[in-house]
Parts: structure tokens; sequence; C-alpha cells
DNA sequence: TCATAAAGTGCAAACGTTTGTGCAATCGGC
DNA sequence: GCCGATTGCACAAACGTTTGCACTTTATGA
């Protein structure tokens, strides 16, 4: 029966086996590893040599015991609850923090919280275990304690949203307010006059966010904005029959809807479908996120691209020049949103006003 | 101008502390956190109070020093490329293997690869620096050098997937074979016989292993294989309407087809669509995968579903065994699929066979 | 020619743990 | 009341690095 190398199997080499081969000291082997300007090119070009030779990789352990340093960022992801929409762009998110990672020569080290009691546990264990430089928050939760945890002890961590009751800390979110008065002023522009809204899980800032900017833009050009008109949705197939049968019977039904999600978007397309209207001619529709499936849908869907990578990205070099003490010039980054037009929100025979 | 604190800035407790102010000795904290049964039940007490009053957390990194240990395990993500068709489920792997090595006390840690270039520095790194106890591997390619090298080193890994040239290295995969070959079968019981394949990245072997079972039924059936039959697709709308464009010109097109994955089969249903033809009634699909889009497709999609959570919950599972030296009972597992069938696949005027 | 400086390298302590060994105190059996 | 076993704890070495300091050698300038 074959078993792995079990630890401590491996015979490692370390700095002093180098040293030994290459006849000089273990202090000078590290220096040459961290390109010590002291050391003599001729000494410096044997010992690395010698290294290649061996196969020598430093011990990551050792050196982040006296450099106080770990080289490594830390993931924490969204419990599973709040975990569903960011689903189908999370692997964009994760590509664009890690290959900023990756290039920074930092590692991410990725942990979930397995239910609320060890929540602070969790993050202890990570923060003063000193298993990471920095942290990345995926998703907050009003008054969130992890927040409060991580600036109470001063650790640096960035987070991809917006926290109403932290407004100091790094965060990096895209300008949800402007991003869905932009595209209420697309429905808008086409002339619709009824326009009703489909919102995510209420709890979430941004989805709040969302709706706010709805009513910005709804206020603005004076248009009437009624309760009834505001719905939550979900992913759910069933959801978006519901919604829509609760809407198409209304006296005076909207003309158009902001959908808060692509996801959600399905969900309501479907629904008028199996309703037996269509889209765009008897409803309009304009929804966020952009995950590639919405040009693929039955009736492409307009969609604000929220520039997933690239808030990975930021936030992760934020991150580290918090880690790395460099000032920086706002705390506070905005990811531009762009609003991508597409049949959904085309109604060929409305006027524009 | 705020700035976080700097590695070495946080006064850490470490275990001499608490010896320190328990009055004991820094090996009997130890033991008491390793829950050594030697310590006396008063004792162990005492010191527990003093680790939970001074916020003692262990260092990980001097740990993991002395115990050639790390409680880590590595995840080796697919270079961009590859990652494609992986995006949408990835949400899905990653909570099945993180809530798996949480469960079991591991951390889970990300690396990519930039180049071909870098690619056994990056694993040299982690493992003879004994960054990861072991390694997951979300993909692999013809002949991986990733792969030999583990094996080199008898470095415990495991690999989402399988390989033909190793194939004796620990693998979790599902019978993609079998799983086409099902697939296709459902599509004959429906009356069809002339049945088209959409694949997916021909280098991939998982969608080798799907036109083989797609081979396998029909050849069972003695219903004819045509070439012409057989087309690439990729995620791209554009490519979903040419391939459709092609099918439906033939004189003998085929009445239903295979589809590698959702993302092409949306690609697939649209292409149809705009060329006025419609699902199931002109063309049945059946498509892999099963994202939770599928049912919300303008035809609800029939599809695999591969059991994306237990897939890396599993593989989790079985490296972990591994890195313990435990046995397996098997090295390569196979998750169980099963085929949702939804409207795309059921044509009622098409009789049975 | 002799201090003086500069360059190159080695020594040893330190980082925060774990763990083998040794020693003192207590216990049980006679 | 003595001896051997058991229990409970402390000591110190070790894990693989980094880094301040000291030391030797060579070059520099008067």
């Amino acid at each position: 029966m074959h078993t792995f190398a079990q630890p401590g199997d491996y015979t490692m080499v370390t700095i002093k086996d180098v040293a030994r081969v290459a006849g000089v000291s273990p202090s000078t082997v590290s220096r040459v590893v961290s390109g010590n300007p002291r050391i003599s090119t001729e000494t410096s070009r044997k010992v690395k040599e010698i290294m290649e030779q061996l196969g020598y990789h430093p011990n990551v352990m050792a050196k982040s015991l006296v450099s106080k340093t770990t080289q490594t960022l830390g993931i924490l992801l969204p419990r599973p609850a709040e975990e569903l929409f960011l689903n189908f762009f999370f692997g964009e998110l994760i590509r664009g923090i890690v290959t900023q990672a990756t290039r920074a020569g930092y590692d991410m080290l990725m942990t979930t919280v397995t239910s609320d009691h060890d929540e602070l546990e969790t993050i202890s264990r990570l923060v003063r275990g000193s298993r990471v430089d920095g942290l990345i928050l995926l998703s907050s939760r009003k008054n969130d304690p992890v927040i409060a945890f991580l600036q109470a002890h001063n650790f640096p961590f960035v987070l991809i949203g917006r926290s109403d009751e932290f407004p100091d800390i790094i965060s990096i979110d895209n300008n949800n307010v402007q991003a869905a008065y932009e595209a209420t002023n697309h429905l808008i522009a086409q002339g619709h006059e009824r326009i009703g809204f489909v919102s995510g899980p209420p709890n979430l800032v941004v989805s709040q966010d969302r709706l706010a900017g709805y009513h910005q833009a709804l206020k603005e050009a004076k248009l009437p904005s009624k309760q009834e008109w505001i719905l939550e949705g979900d992913v759910l197939q069933e959801s978006g029959f519901r919604a829509m049968s609760f809407f198409m019977s209304l006296p005076d039904r909207p003309s158009a809807l902001v959908v808060y999600d692509d996801l959600i978007a399905f969900g309501v397309l479907r629904g008028l479908t199996e309703l037996g209207y269509s889209v765009p001619s008897d409803m309009c529709l304009v929804s966020f996120n952009n995950i590639p499936l919405s040009e693929l849908a039955s009736t492409p869907i307009s969609s604000i691209d929220i520039g997933t990578y690239q808030l990975g990205y930021t936030a992760t070099q934020s991150l580290l020049r918090a880690v790395h003490g460099e000032p920086l010039s706002q705390n506070q980054i905005v990811i531009p949103h762009r609003l991508i037009v597409r049949e959904s929100s085309i109604q060929p025979n409305l006027k524009r006003t």
C-alpha cells in the first residue's frame, strides 16, 4: 500500500546545508537570498549555484517567525446565506484578487466562518496568531463585529462593499446609487413613466443603494413612485413568476423594471414569458452585474457592468499599501460602472419624450 | 494621517507571557493547549483562564516550524484560459473545498501560475518551502509537469478531474463517459435518431470523455454517427448562432443535440431562436453541469448535475487522508451525476420508439 | 609606513513553539 | 515506614531563519 511522505519525511535542504557546501556561513547565504549588497558578486554567484544545485527553497515558516511577516493575505468568505448572489461573479472577483496578490509575491488564504459563534474566534486565530498580514472582507453586515474587531486591533483590512457604521475604513465599491440612477434614467429616456423595481435581499447595503438610486431618478424626473411597484426578488423561478403575476395584474402596471441582479432578471424574464408577455414590448428590463449569460438570454438583458475583476484587483492593491504602511490617497475607492444596453430595454414602439 | 500597525507593532502575547502570569513553565502551557493528559485538571483550568484573560493565540508559524506541519492545504488555480468554463461553478467548488477544510481545522491557500515558465517554481516554493501540507489541482493538461513534479517528490495531492498519463494518482471526477452516454440515451428514448454533439475545448479530458459517451450510445443503438454533426462550441453568442446555422442547413440535420456545457447550451438556444427555430419542437437539447440558470432559460434546459459541491468536498476529504497517511479505500473516486430533465429535451409530438 | 576607512564575512542571539528527559512530590502495597 | 511506581511539572534543545555586531582583510590617503 502506497502512502505519501509524512511531514518530516522530506529531507529538506536548509540554509545550513547550502552554507556547508559553499564553504560560507549561514548568514552569508541568507544575505545572498535577500540580495544584501554587502556580499561580493563572486560569493553570491557561487552560493546561488549551490542553491540551484541542491534545490534549496527557503522555509517560509522560519522566515515568517523572525520577520513577523507572512507574505499572506487572508480572504474571509461570506457565509452561505450571503454567498448566493456572489457565486456568479465570485470566480472573477477571486481572479482579480489572486492575480494582484501573486504579482506582489503574496499568497491568499481563504477561510470561512461556520457559525456566528466562532466568527471572532476564526478571525482571532488569523490575526492574533499572525497568520496573515492583512484581510479582505467580501461582505459586511450591519454593525459587523468583524470590522469592529479588526479596527480595535488596528489590523490592516479592506472591505469590498460599503459600511455605513464604519465610514472611514478602506473600502472598494461601486457607486451603486449612481449606477441605479443611470439605469433608471436610461428607462426614463426611453419614454417610460411607470417604472418598477425588483430588489435583492433587503439587508444588503448594495441592494439598498440601488433602490435609493432608483428613487432619486424618479424624484428628479417627477415621475410617480408607488409602493406596489417595488418587490423583493430572489433567484428562484417561482419568485419571478409570482412577482410578475402581481405586477401585470396591477391596474396601472409598470412598463419597465429596474432589477437588482442578473440572476433575478432571468427569473423575471422567464416569469413574464410564462405569463404570455414579451420583453421588451410589454415590459422593459435593466439589471446589474452583467454576468456573461446576460447577453445570451432569450432577450439579451441590458445590465450594468460593475467591473468585478477590477474590484478584486484594486482591493488587493489598497490592502497591500496598507500592509506596507504606505499612505493611501483615498480610503474609499469607487470602481466605475458601465451600462451595457441590450434589447431588453429598447422598446421601438415607445416614443422618446 | 492614520496608518495601520506594522508587523511587529503588535504586542503579541506569547506562551511565555501566559506561563509567567500563571506561574508555570512554557512547556506546561504548551501541553495545556495540546490537551496533554499529564497535566492536572487544576493546572489546566488555571492556565486556560489566564489564556482567555490575556487573549492568547498560538503563533502558527512557530508551531509549524517545529511540528513540520502547516495545517494548510494549497489550491492551484487553473490558468486563465482554462478557467472560463470553471468560472460558473467555481464558487460552488471552492465552497465544498473550504467547508471540509475548515471543519478539519485546515486553511486553504490559493495560488495561481502566471506563466508556463514559473510554473514549477511556484509549486516548488509551496512544496519544498513547506508552505502547505497538500495540494488540490483544479485542472490538468496532457502530460502535466506539475503532476510529474508532485509525484516525483511524493507530495500529497489530489486532482479534480482525470489524467490519462497518471492513472494511479488520487483523483475525484465524474464518470463523464457514462453521463454523456445517459444523456444521449435519454434523447434516443425520446425517439431521436439523428443526434448531434456540441463539444467544449478539445484538449480538455472532460470534453473528450463526454464525446466518447455520446459515441458509445449511438453505436449501441445502431444510430448513424456523422462527422458533420459534431461541432466545437464556445460560450460566445456568435458561435452558437454560427453553429446552429450550419446544423440547420444540413440536408439531414440532427433533431437533438448533446451539448458540452450549459453556457454553450445558452448560446445554442439563442442561436436557434434567432434563426427562427424553437426548442424543443425543432431541436431538443441536453447539456451538462446544471448551473442555477439552466432552469431559467427561455426553454428550461435539461442538464446533467455533476455534484459540484460534493466534488470539492470529497477531494478535500481524500487529500486530508493522504496527508495523514491514512489508507484510501480507492484512489479514484467517482461523484455520481444526475440527469435533470426539463423542457428542452421533451418533444411532445415525437413518439417514443 | 601607519593609521583609517571600507568591504566582506562570521558569530550568536532571537523569533515562539514542541518535546524528550529529568527531577520532585505523592501514592499504594507490604 | 520503606520502596518503587506514578504523577505533575520544569529545563533545555531544536526547528530554519534573520540581523546587529564584531572581526579580518584589503584599499586609501597623508
